[in-house]
DNA sequence: CAACAGATTTCGGTATACCAAAAATCGGAT
DNA sequence: ATCCGATTTTTGGTATACCGAAATCTGTTG
């Protein structure tokens, strides 16, 4: 990886335990027993904190250990709702924008996703299915955005990942990109909105089915073990 | 003010200099000469330049001093880009959201700009035109989107107030914030969309004229004082 | 046994000290 | 006088030490 200062590589190393789910939301992280583990001082751990809080990953509390957030199911759905929006916006300024480089990558991104259809795993499927997303944002040639949806789908990959590595909706899912290449292709912003809408309000209402139950039983095994 | 932490009030402080002026775009923030100057140490000080590096409003450079960022146009008019977007997306969901009281608060903004169009100084009214935006992006009731809109909101804040102190269009904006107004209580969602758009389609325009001829005078002053 | 108060520990906030890399400066050689 | 290189200085990065507030533990008392 070879980040340029610790801070970053740290908050590298913190995103992806907490992403991968090693690290579970509510975990604490302690400035100092983490830096000692990590073998750095707290100075940069403690940056390292700061920067995952502001991407929303962590959570800071007045006087406590951070903890490692635990969005309710409000906060996830607010959280799609922009995601959403900045994947419309971003799908029209590629239509504008886009080199045909750019789109020739995104319909390679689906091409690769269709021939490995049945046999790549699930890990390998989705992580393919982030870069299609993230490589129309980037296509969009707006910075600023680009960050923006890199920060939401950081937010929201842990609740996107556990939908879809249950939800088998993969051929559903392959047809809606091709669709939405095909839009871009044409350079047609209104196909490219209606295209990326069906398919994001489909992705959005199974985040939210996979977190409200995730939610549900969450309090029922706190009840039953309080009891 | 009585912020929790240092980091955070020395973050405040630093943003008022830079968006008041008082730190002009490209000038240098050395952790050491900093810190000592309003009497804290580095530690918290460097916190403080990572929140608003975060924000936008600061460069960091490898092995440099920050510098108060100097905002290209491109980059500009890409943050223009997603203000609109944002803004037109908070008053849609504003429309379904937003309680009375909101709207109130909203159109109360509004009478009161109207009420001291002639008195008031243009600083006040910016202030007041700003709060009007944010009102907006209140009554959304959504957090994250609520965020992003403050971030973009400071990081064209420069750029807005020097278009805002020259361009006399107050009438013009007054009757602009009345229209959305009376679409927002009439909780109609595309009327919405549609005022706010013309509204800041104009606001857009005014900010980059302002920012191309800022940045046509900078090049021909150091033009001149090279020769 | 419960409850409260004081002692103790834990932990984040802040200050300071040290280091390495990069920049600027200055002196000598051409 | 100029250019190159060594040295000094500047500056951010990192480690460590200290502090005070808050949480927890504990012993005593009603």
């Amino acid at each position: 990886m070879s980040e340029k200062n610790l801070a970053e590589e740290i908050a590298n190393q913190l995103r992806r335990d907490i992403l991968r789910g090693k690290l579970l939301p509510g975990a604490s992280i302690k400035e100092r027993d983490n830096a000692a583990d990590m073998g750095v001082s707290r100075t940069p751990l403690r940056e390292a904190i700061r920067i995952l809080a502001k991407e929303g990953l962590i959570e800071l509390r007045p006087a406590r250990s951070p903890i490692v957030s635990t969005p309710s199911v409000r906060q996830i759905s607010d959280e799609v709702e922009v995601l959403l929006a900045v994947e419309k916006l971003s799908g029209e300024l590629a239509c504008a924008r886009a080199t045909e480089a750019d789109i020739e990558a995104i319909a390679e991104i689906v091409d690769d996703m269709a021939a490995r259809f049945d046999t790549a795993d699930p890990l390998d499927m989705f992580e393919t299915d982030m870069s299609f997303h993230s490589a129309i944002a980037k296509a969009a040639h707006n910075e600023p955005l680009a960050e923006i949806h890199r920060t939401f789908l950081a937010r929201l990959w842990r609740a996107r990942f556990l939908s879809a590595i249950q939800s088998r909706n993969r051929e559903r899912v392959i047809d809606h990109h091709s669709r939405i290449v095909e839009a871009l292709r044409a350079r047609d912003r209104s196909a490219v909105r209606t295209t990326i809408s069906v398919h994001l309000d489909n992705l959005a209402r199974d985040i939210l089915d996979v977190v409200k139950r995730e939610v549900a039983e969450t309090s029922q095994a706190q009840a039953t073990g309080t009891k």
